[in-house]
Order: C-alpha cells, then sequence, then structure tokens
DNA sequence: TCAATTGTTGACCCATGGGTCAATTTAAAG
DNA sequence: CTTTAAATTGACCCATGGGTCAACAATTGA
C-alpha cells in the first residue's frame, strides 16, 4: 500500500480547489464543474470523492480552519511569556499567506452559509472555542479573572472585523495597519506594567 | 397624480421583501419567485420593477442601510456632548430591531457578494465612509488628532466584529453584552476623566 | 496472469430559476 | 366615455448546474 493513497491525495486537492475556486466565485459560482477543471479533474471525480456539494465545502473550510490552527499552534510552541502568547495568537491570525483579500472572501463565502449549513455552524463553533480557550489561557495570567472573558471576546471581535473590513475594502487596509491596531488595543486594555 | 405613486409602493414593498427573504434564504436562496410571493406578487412584477436580480438586492442593501442611518441621526440629533455623540452612533448600532440574527445573516449575504457585484461595494463604501465621518466628528474634541483615525477604525472593527459574532454563534451573544464591550473599550481607550 | 478493487470519465437527466413577452386588467387623463 | 398609459399576470424559453450512472482505465494483490 502507498504511503498516502490515492483517495487522500485527491480529496486534498478537490478541497484545495475548491478553497481557491471560492475566493473567486463566490458559493454560487463555484461551480464542482469549475473546482473540478481548477484541480485539473472531471466534475464526475468531485462527486466521487465528495457525497455532494456541501460535504465539499465543508472541507474546504475545515482545511483552510487547520492551517490557521497549524499557524497558530507554530507560533505558541515558540512563545515564552503569557503576553507572548498572546501576540503569538493574535500574529498568526494576521500571517500574510492568510490575510489576503482573496482568502478572506472565500471565509466570508462560507460564513454567509453559516445559518443554513448547520455542518458550517459546527466547523464555526469550535473555532471560536479554540480560540476563546487559546486566549484565555493567556490572559488568566495577565489579567484579573472577571475581565478575561471580556477581553478575549473583544479581542476575538476585533480580528475579525479587521478580517471583514479587508474583505469588503481590500484597499487602504494593510497588515501593518491591521497589526498596529490589535497592538493600540492590548497596549490601552492590558495592566500598565505588561507591554 | 397620487401622493405617492404605485410604482414606489411597489418597489419599497419589494425591496423589503427582498430583504426579509435573504435574512432566512441567503442570496442563492433568495429566489425572485420566492420574493414575489412573499410581497404578495407574481415574479413578473419584480422583473418589472427592477432590472434584475442584482438590481433588487442593490436597492435592498441600500433601504437596509438607511434605516440604520436614520437611527444614528436619530440619536445624534439628541447628543449634546461629543462622548454622548459617540455613545448615539454606537447605541443606533446596536438597536434591537437592527441587533438580529436574522437580520445579521441578511447582512452577511449581501457583503458576501460585495466582491463581484460593484453596486454593492459602492453602497459598502459608503456606509464605511459615513461612519467614519460620523466617529471622527465626536472623537476630534476627545482624542488627540493623531489618534482619532485609529480609534475610528477600532470602534468600527469591533462593532462588524460583535455583528458577525452575532450570526455566527447566536446563541451567546446578546445586545448588552455587545454594548458592553463597547463601552469597555471607551472607558479603557478614551481619556480618563471623560468617561 | 488475472481477478478485484479503485480511479476516472463523459454522457445524460432534470429541477431550478433568471429573464422575456404577449396578453389582460386596472387606473389616469382628456 | 374613451383613449392612453401603467400595472400585473402567467406562460414560456433556456442556460446552468447538481447529481446519477454505466462504461472504461489503471492499479493492486494473489
Amino acid at each position: 500500500m502507498r504511503l498516502t493513497k490515492i483517495s487522500e491525495i485527491r480529496r486534498r486537492e478537490l478541497r484545495r480547489a475548491a478553497f481557491e475556486v471560492l475566493q473567486k466565485e463566490g458559493m454560487a459560482g463555484a461551480t464542482l464543474e469549475k473546482v473540478a477543471t481548477h484541480a485539473g479533474a472531471s466534475k464526475g471525480i468531485v462527486l466521487h470523492y465528495f457525497a455532494n456539494k456541501q460535504e465539499l465545502f465543508e472541507h474546504a473550510m475545515r482545511e483552510a480552519n487547520a492551517s490557521l490552527k497549524e499557524a497558530v499552534v507554530e507560533r505558541l510552541n515558540r512563545a515564552r511569556t503569557p503576553l507572548e502568547r498572546l501576540e503569538a495568537i493574535i500574529e498568526a491570525n494576521f500571517e500574510e499567506r492568510f490575510f489576503q483579500p482573496s482568502v478572506c472572501h472565500a471565509w466570508l463565502s462560507l460564513c454567509a452559509e453559516v445559518p443554513r449549513e448547520p455542518q458550517l455552524a459546527r466547523i464555526q463553533t469550535i473555532i471560536h472555542a479554540r480560540m476563546r480557550s487559546n486566549l484565555l489561557s493567556a490572559l488568566t495570567h495577565i489579567l484579573p479573572a472577571s475581565e478575561c472573558e471580556d477581553v478575549a471576546l473583544a479581542i476575538t471581535s476585533l480580528i475579525d472585523g479587521l478580517w471583514l473590513r479587508l474583505g469588503l475594502q481590500s484597499e487602504g487596509l494593510t497588515r501593518d495597519m491591521a497589526l498596529a491596531q490589535m497592538r493600540d488595543y492590548l497596549v490601552h486594555r492590558l495592566p500598565k506594567t505588561q507591554t
């Protein structure tokens, strides 16, 4: 048996192709045909590996999320202090490869389906839970317990808001500006001695 | 001639119906047929008053935005101090009639189309510009000029992020929590004497 | 070498939905 | 009252795209 079965290779290729097509075409425009073509395959193959369109894009979302998670873990491993852990989480969310208008467009398209797609909602819940947990594990060492939840939500919301802005108004919001925003928030919200 | 022409009445009815259908069905599911039925008319009439689907939803977005704008103006008129003006803008964005998961779903669906729909992008630009201008007109009296732009962007992003959260995880985020978040931000970001 | 499994394709089906149009009803104007 | 214009309908057209399927190719394992 091969180390990685063809089926796994194909599924990954198709997930990725789906996410990439999503970036430019949106959910309605991301045809099975287009995804297949973009992956260099035929439409039939897509439905051979995924039961239907929803499942395909569910896996596309999973993969995109997994790659963000990786980036966070990677940076968290390097972090030594609680503050560094906080910065690690934030900076991972604004890495150049992620913080791109097209990537944001794809996420927006997926988010717009969340209300009607329980599977996507589930993934979204997981994403939020992990974010919260990561933030809390750092914040509890920096802030009084009573404030941690609030600040965690604020940080998440700020990140999401900046992402949204990037998606809606690509011009005029750079990665550096976004990071500056986050830093500004931390400087004013965390205890003076910390930063 | 009647005070309000039938054409204007119909157009408003259809815009509203479009927005309401959007709340539950999303952009793909918001069929011309469904919009027409929801407005108590036939599909033909929709295309009689709007050139095509895009135009219909463009006007739906315009109307939803106009109603938010009204709420802001309303509250701004009551505000006396710069800080009150700031609070007016924020509170308008979280009025009960707006800050609802279903309303947020509709906005999400529209936002997801922005990248591929220049008309929607234009409206979005206007929304952001007005928000920025409103915030700056209050902030300039509270903060040093060099900080106003940054704080305006932060406030906008926070609001958008909280809205997004409401859309993605309806349970677990109340209006009061959202407002508390905004207050918490202001308390820590504005000069001590202000709040 | 030869089943048996897996991968792959393209043709086909069919529901859906955007958009057109001619025909009819309703209302306005003179 | 009649003519002109606006409002409204429902039938129709047709491209699109999700999903099925039978047949074919390739790979694998005995």
